[in-house]
DNA sequence: GCCAACGTTGGC
DNA sequence: GCCAACGTTGGC
């Protein structure tokens, strides 16, 4: 089992809108990042993630699951490009700020920090874990 | 709205 | 294969 963090524009796809799939879910469709493509190609059906808004609330809102190992892209022809299929699993009931992250030492090595524009990323058990704590899961 | 950081593209 | 130019992202 491995953990991630998915992060999203709310204008373009937020955390309602997932909510609103349910149990169904919905590909994480349209990312054009070799890095990112990489990780979701590593990720295992059960794999669970933070979601996360970008922009203006920049939190960690919710909690994501994979339920299906990375395909084929649907909004381009292009093979490169593929993705995977996740599902909500629960909002979480103190969001958390990236401030917040960044208050924290125990969390400096974060990819969201180190590298902020990566849009699909590793987060390792402890990072998961402390951040759970922070959002009341 | 600005700008820094980063990734991608294309000319050489 | 290098690097300048360009486009995009996201924090501030």
């Amino acid at each position: 089992m491995q953990y991630w963090l998915f992060k999203s524009e709310p204008n373009t796809w937020s955390w309602e809108d997932q909510v609103a799939k349910g149990s169904v879910g919905e590909e994480w469709d349209g990312v054009r990042n070799y890095q990112a493509r990489n990780f979701m190609r590593q990720m295992q059906i059960g794999d669970q993630g933070f979601f996360y808004h970008s922009l203006k609330q920049k939190s960690v809102v919710g909690i994501v699951e994979v339920i299906a190992t990375a395909h084929p892209d649907s909004t381009t022809d292009d093979p490169r490009w593929e993705c995977v299929d996740i599902k909500a699993v629960k909002s979480v009931s103190q969001p958390v700020s990236l401030s917040q992250i960044k208050e924290r030492i125990d969390l400096a090595d974060m990819v969201l920090i180190k590298n902020s524009r990566l849009s699909v990323q590793p987060v390792t058990y402890q990072q998961w874990a402390i951040i759970c704590e922070m959002a009341g899961v």
